[in-house]
RNA sequence: GGGGUAUUAGCUCAGCUGGUUAGAGCGCCGGCCUGUCACGUCGGAGGUCGCGGGUUCGAGCCCCGCAUAUCCCGCCA
């Protein structure tokens, strides 16, 4: 052995063929069973567990003596023979299983206090004791296996991009302040006084300017800040694959992503079908409710206005007569089956996604139907809705009268709480692209046009001349080059063709009520830039973080982060965001509140 | 900014209608144990019931406020 080698072996790769061989392992004592005479000990690096036996035949009193005092999460080297285990007591959850490391030497490394928490995979552990004791939390099997597969499906995405020719450049995190999406983090500066960077919410600007500078294809693992409310599935600061590609059609992204994508998930045992299923915008919106759709399960939102265009039950028959008024409903199958109580409250739920009541109709096993609506319904009518809604004994139908886009978001809504609390199957991983967003949206606090993607979305060719119009509705029509990639209901990534004339971003800035002053103080470093020569692009961003949860089957993108922060934007292991002191602020030039 | 939930031993939790000395499992410490594997077994230590106030003869339990964590809405071009 090499003298300078610290362990010979890891902990997770021996097997029959190693039997006879003398070798060092190094690693954490995770379990230490005591039996008296004999003592193992169960140890544990990062590629895996070797069961280690300290045998008083086998090794010296002292050795043996120190294998007894030893305890939890002490690192220690080990040295012996590997021998393969008495017949019948093969340990199956172990991939080392077979043998054992008999041991005739031990050197403590180093002691460790006894862990806040036992570092075992089956041990639920409130998650702010975890995170406080982070380094702790990540020797667990489950964090170690999820942090390998966030490291593999990295190295193969970028691997995978590399091969098709992006070049991987990094972008500056001080940047400029551009306010207009989410709220930037600040760093002030204190070279120049008063005067501020920002952290990028992404590299959006800088890419579109390496397309200008020549680039042609560009990637980034690029982390983004924004310095908005977290959730589950975000953080203040998280990382995108980032990409653009210049001289290029929409087509030709979305394909060479496919391409990209696939070979990325494949290397982590995933199949993603290409060419990839594109589902346009308002389609989702029509049969899911949602821009994210869950497609492995059903429960479509079907539209049925016209089956209440005569109906004796006033709000279903007055939003018939209203343009732009829809009665939609969708039909969880075997919800008819709950207590009155329990869908009354169904309401509520509905009402966190806008609605201000929720009508529905239990059609009960016997027969019966319990609803607080269904007497005001003909004979006609109810069977025209059983036909459209498939219903059967069983099934609990929900209805949303609203305007179109209203119904949709609050049945969207339902669709998914609904699937949660049935526990619907939802077997393997579901890919799609949605498509075709609209470039606008109307914000009602705002009270103007506000981008669905962001403003330097390119729009479709056949709508530009709309972009002159001032009817609100005409400008709501407008289409954009743009496609979100969709995994299991999350968006997990999105991107769209660039404008690459600097009139025609003018133009949407000004739409979205940027004065020509403001638009040149935020983008006038990109307006400029596209003035000289800039080509056709476009561009993705993959939200790894997302990515790496829905493969790792967590419910947190925190579980997927070496070192997350808390829903309040803390880090409780270091404590941060802490104060600092007067010298800092004054060498910064600021003062506190 | 708003709504929900939680906070009791190192960890996970129980604690009845407000009533004597606040319990369990795991972990920890000690004894015993030569084939266990999340070893077993016997014993032991370990508590500001998140913090502050109030009601009451009496509060882990009821009321008010605050803090922290978490989920959601707003927000996230």
């Amino acid at each position: 052995m090499d003298q300078h080698t610290m362990h010979t072996r890891t902990c997770g790769e021996l097997r029959a063929e190693e039997i006879g061989e003398e070798v060092t392992l190094t690693g954490w004592v995770w379990h230490r069973r005591d039996h008296g005479g004999l003592i193992f000990v169960d140890l544990r690096d990062r590629d895996g567990v070797t069961q280690v036996s300290f045998d008083p035949e086998f090794c010296s009193q002292e050795v043996f003596h120190t294998a007894e005092t030893i305890r939890s999460e002490w690192p220690i080297k080990v040295t012996g023979t590997v021998r393969e285990r008495p017949e019948g007591q093969d340990n199956e959850k172990l991939a080392t299983g077979h043998v054992e490391v008999l041991a005739h030497a031990i050197e403590v490394l180093n002691t460790s206090k006894t862990p806040a928490f036992q570092i075992e995979d089956h041990v639920d552990t409130a998650e702010d004791v975890r995170l406080r004791y982070r380094y702790l939390d990540l020797r667990r099997p489950k964090m170690q296996a999820n942090l390998k597969l966030r490291s593999d499906f990295t190295f193969a995405i970028r691997e995978a991009l590399h091969h098709h020719e992006f070049m991987e450049v990094e972008t500056p995190a001080l940047f400029k302040s551009t306010p207009e999406g989410a709220r930037d983090f600040l760093v002030p500066s204190r070279t120049q006084p008063g005067h501020f960077y920002a952290l990028p919410q992404s590299p959006q600007l800088l890419k579109q300017l390496l397309m200008v500078g020549g680039v042609e294809r560009y990637c980034q693992v690029a982390k983004c800040f924004r310095d908005e409310d977290l959730r589950a599935d975000r953080q203040p600061e998280f990382t995108q694959v980032d990409v653009e590609m210049s001289f290029v059609t929409e087509d030709d992204v979305m394909g060479e992503l496919e391409e990209v994508l696939s070979e990325a998930f494949a290397q982590v045992g995933v199949q993603m079908p290409t060419p990839l299923r594109r589902l346009p915008y308002w389609d989702a919106m029509d049969t899911y409710g949602s821009d994210k759709p869950d497609t492995r399960f059903g429960m479509e939102l079907h539209d049925v206005t016209g089956i209440f265009s005569q109906s004796k039950f006033k709000l279903f028959a007055n939003a018939a007569a209203t343009p732009g008024m829809h009665v939609k409903a969708i039909n969880a199958k075997t919800a008819g089956t709950w207590p009155r109580a329990r869908i009354d409250r169904l309401a509520d739920v509905a009402a966190t996604f806008g609605a201000k009541g929720l009508a529905y109709i239990a059609f009960r096993p016997d027969g019966s139907v319990t609803s607080p609506i269904v007497k005001f319904f003909s004979d006609e009518e109810m069977a025209a809705l059983k036909a459209e809604m498939g219903v059967e004994p069983g099934d609990l139908v929900m209805f949303a009268v609203e305007k179109r886009l209203v119904a949709d978001e609050i049945l969207g809504g339902m669709r998914n709480h609904m699937a949660n609390e049935l526990e619907l199957p939802r077997e393997g991983h579901d890919f799609l692209w949605v498509v075709d967003f609209p470039l606008f949206h109307w914000d009602d606090e705002l009270k103007r046009l506000d981008s669905e993607h962001q403003p330097f979305t390119q729009p479709l060719e056949a709508d530009i001349e709309k972009l002159d119009s001032t009817d609100r509705d005409t400008l709501l029509s407008i289409g954009s080059h743009t496609y979100d990639f969709v995994m299991d209901g999350y968006e997990a990534g999105g991107g769209g063709m660039r404008i690459h004339n600097a009139k025609l971003q003018e133009k949407v800035l000004e739409l979205l009520g940027f004065t020509p002053e403001r638009a040149k103080a935020q983008f006038g470093f990109l307006m400029e830039a596209l003035e000289f020569g800039a080509p056709p692009m476009g561009g993705f961003a993959l939200g790894l973080d997302r990515v790496c949860m829905l493969l790792t089957g967590s419910d947190s993108i925190r579980e997927v982060m070496a070192f997350p922060k808390t829903s309040s934007g803390s880090d409780l292991m270091s404590a941060a965001p802490s104060e600092v002191s007067m010298a800092q602020l004054k060498e910064v030039s600021l003062r506190l509140l």
